[in-house]
DNA sequence: AGTGACGATGTGACCGTGCACATACGAGGA
DNA sequence: TCCTCGTATGTGCACGGTCACATCGTCACT
């Protein structure tokens, strides 16, 4: 029976040392792996800080280094599927390093709000940051921004420069662009993800690529804003107009609004128009009609940006990385001519 | 110009007191927000902080205090959508109040894996955790040790009993269930989700209480695992069986992927069986037919976790939220019978 | 035998805060 | 006038690690 009045503080590094027999900094060898360290000596620590259930202090060691061992993450995207499905390898990738994660929810996307989330990550002394931003004056404010903390940002640039990375939205772009031209249409436009983003961007470019190559005509793309409800006021307002047999959705969600616009208005997909989305949502292959789209691999997305990051942090060569690349699933949205 | 090769070290809460003329305790009065400081002495001190741009080192804070600021989220959702809105709504609560919040993404439910994850958790010294494992058995382990730091748990019980939160799941299903015997049905199914999920219990529970409660024949469950996939599956199954004109699903993807099924199998929805989800997730409002749903506000639960659990936090008088309401949404795929 | 290098370990300082206690000063009551 | 009390501020230490340096023994080489 102990004494409850006592405040039961954890064991510490030299309560360990006591119980082996040996200096604090023996204990501290043992914790680090420096190899200076006879078995022998090593098994009666590790024996105590078994005893003890001794477990290093954090925030101590974070004090002493200035390394926090934990990465952060900024994320100003309201909830997309994309950079959620990447949080997820992020966690996962850093978790596997032995580095815990803190994570920033952004609403704006102002330079202000940038700025005092990354100080507010900087305070927490993280070890390095994945900025998932997307928007393209989150992008310019960063490059500003003389941040000391190493970071990645994902899914900001279509190249891969050491700092950045994506998947190549360009080119699945253009692979979609590209099945709806070899399936006989000719007149084909976009909807596009709202104007600052750099991903809506890269969609759209690789749109007109594709077009452009085959000598197509183009049409000014509606900017929209990711959501089904938006896809689906789309759907209303192009059934007034019959001048195209297919559409690029730059997104699933809108396409699937699309898709439930054209159906109110009348319009047939695939038989009238055919539609094609893109991230390849986890519903996509159930709506009716079944929804072409272009998958891209998030998570995969999310564990090379630790990967980026770590190497960066612990001055390693820093891994170049292709563009990850995109597959184009074909369904039923999608028909000839 | 300066030199270069000295370290840049982070001005300290000494560098401060030296600059104003004070006592380094005096800085750290004006930080905490002590009474007893003279409005002329704290200004000198907020100006040198202003000219220094000092910010107080966490670390150090956390060390001497054994507080960290900083809430933990337990999350065993592979990404469900649901608790995926939820940590929204906990982080931005957290961070209104000042608190950060450090996300751990569990993949196993296994008892060592949520301990190892938890004492992670404890390790990182996190002031409260938000757990997030709507499994039965994480619920179970979680009961079972004895964790010293103040926790709250989401989607794990139907009542909130001060440490466990949710939407009221059996009233929504039970809504759901009896919108579709209002319309006039009689033989109704229910897909569940995976069994030793607490949500899937409620959900089916409400389905039979509706059922029992109208004098209704009830069905053997179908046990599912959340996905549309699986719904399609099951879709393609029940084909075959044509005694029942209603089915209530527990999750929206699960529904929609049902409804793939039965077209791809040539029953008609909702002609020949109406169809119900649960979540309202945001495509089910444009898919063919739109889906009826009932809908839950899952960042609202996770403000009222973190509300709850700063309320344990701070030895304050926990509050005592009702069960959050559900709303039936009522859209195309359910009709009279 | 002397010397230098290296392995294994110990000693003390230090990281940047907050806390407990000490101190200085002015006001008010006996 | 002296003592008490409250306000405003300073002093030193503790928190739990790591780092730089010191110590001591062993072994190889000259």
């Amino acid at each position: 029976m102990s004494t409850a009045s006592e405040r039961a503080r954890m064991p510490s590094i030299r309560d360990v040392a006591r119980l082996a027999g040996v200096s604090h900094q023996t204990v501290s060898r043992v914790l680090n792996d420096h190899p200076s360290i006879r078995p022998e000596t090593k098994a009666k620590v590790l024996d105590a800080i078994a005893v003890l259930d001794y477990r290093p202090n954090l925030a101590a060691r974070a004090l002493v280094t200035s390394k926090s061992n934990m990465l952060g993450i900024l994320a100003a995207t309201v909830g997309e599927f994309g950079p959620t499905s990447s949080i997820v390898g992020i966690e996962d990738a850093a978790r596997e390093e032995g580095y815990s994660v803190s994570t920033l929810n952004l609403s704006a996307t102002t330079p202000e709000a940038i700025g005092s989330a990354l100080r507010q990550l900087a305070r927490e002394q993280v070890d390095g940051i994945v900025v998932l931003a997307p928007q393209v004056r989150a992008f310019h404010v960063l490059r500003g921004m003389a941040v000391e903390i190493p970071f990645v940002s994902l899914q900001t640039a279509s190249g891969s420069d050491g700092v950045s990375l994506s998947a190549d939205q360009v080119a699945g772009a253009r692979t979609a662009t590209e099945h709806l031209i070899g399936l006989g249409h000719s007149d084909i436009i976009h909807i596009a993800g709202p104007q600052d983003w750099i991903e809506a961007e890269s969609r759209m470019r690789g749109y007109l690529d594709a077009l452009r190559e085959a000598d197509l005509p183009t049409f000014p793309p509606i900017r929209g804003d990711w959501t089904a409800d938006f896809g689906y006021f789309a759907g209303q307002e192009l059934a007034r107009r019959r001048d195209f047999t297919a559409v690029f959705v730059a997104n699933d969600q809108m396409a699937i609004g699309l898709m439930h616009g054209f159906r109110d208005a009348g319009i047939r997909v695939p038989e009238d128009v055919s539609v094609v989305g893109f991230d390849d949502i986890p519903v996509a292959a159930h709506v009716a009609p079944t929804l072409s789209t272009v998958h891209q691999d998030f998570p995969e997305l999310g564990r090379r940006a630790v990967r980026l990051l770590l190497a960066q942090i612990r001055g390693e060569q820093v891994p170049q990385f292709g563009p990850l690349q995109t597959t184009l699933r074909t369904r039923e949205s999608s028909a000839p001519r």
